[in-house]
DNA sequence: AATACCACCAACCGCGTATTG
DNA sequence: CCAATACGCGGTTGGTGGTAT
């Protein structure tokens, strides 16, 4: 169950929009590490932890949203056959993908082939024979990704990395192909605080706001630094522990070390 | 229309590693 | 060099919305 907790003790569970703005505020302010000092300093009552998590998985800008795309589905097999489940080796392999991400997409497209595969072998085929000889059969690389996966009796979607398929050659183009979609916003459901809210509050705000102050030179957009900053000093009471507690630096150096 | 089931994904947790004093 | 702290990663859980029965 969803309880907002205030007062003292940490929150937990889902963030509020407010949060998220507070947060990228702060990140946009402080930068993308020290986690805990934003943590404190911003006045949510989060861990750094939580902080970075949301950031990293769901406010950060560059993140791409929507459905894998079929080429981004194809790389991540690729890689998962490479790494195992080195999630943030493989997202640093699909720019706007997070490790998180990628392995809930895993674990969904696992769990989906499992039941195919069962279904498909289930009335008195002999599914152990294709255990033993390795990579069986198929031309489909992910079928027999998934013949390996399935056969696995712990969890049905974890592997130790089978650290071979070396031919993987022309990776790079196709990463780079990647790299060229744009940051993709949801087209997500209706009625519910999205990102997509977000970003466009942002946008509405760009032409209003205070201009940009602090060239901390990161990827981060600059209608959000408008944004927060514009937003920064007209904080109310309950949000004022950062300009009681601090003074800008000159430069980001200062602050993300 | 109700409810049972499933898929998706955000968020938490524990632990290993890196950094700092 | 060591201890303390912060960060990052991978595994897991739980809530929510959609679909099937």
């Amino acid at each position: 169950m969803i309880h907002i907790e205030e007062d003292e003790s940490l929150r937990k569970g889902p963030w509020t929009e407010h949060e998220d703005v507070q947060l990228i505020l702060y990140v946009n302010v402080f930068g993308d590490r020290r986690w805990d000092f934003i943590a404190q300093v911003s006045g949510l009552k989060r861990t750094g932890k939580s902080c970075r998590l949301r950031w990293v998985n769901y406010l950060n800008p560059s993140l791409k949203r929507g459905r894998m795309t079929p080429h981004e589905e194809k790389l991540i097999l690729e890689y998962h056959s490479k790494w195992g489940n080195r999630w943030s080796r493989i997202a640093r392999k699909l720019p706007g993908r997070t490790d998180n991400e990628i392995k809930n997409y895993w674990r969904t497209l696992m769990r989906k082939k499992a039941q195919e595969n069962k279904r498909i072998s289930s009335p008195s085929s002999s599914f152990s024979n294709t255990s033993s000889s390795s990579s069986s059969c198929t031309n489909d690389p992910m079928a027999d990704l998934i013949v390996m996966e399935e056969t696995k009796e712990r969890s049905f979607y974890d592997t130790g990395g089978i650290e071979m398929v070396p031919q993987f050659s022309g990776l790079e183009n196709i990463i780079n192909n990647t790299m060229k979609h744009s940051i993709v916003t949801s087209e997500e459901k209706d009625g519910i605080y999205s990102m997509d809210d977000i970003w466009k509050d942002l946008d509405l705000l760009e032409n209003d706001g205070v201009k940009q102050v602090f060239d901390f030179s990161s990827e981060v957009t600059p209608q959000i630094w408008d944004y927060s900053l514009n937003n920064f000093w007209m904080m109310d009471g309950g949000q004022q522990e950062l300009s009681t507690n601090m003074f800008f630096p000159a430069t980001s150096e200062q602050w993300t070390g």
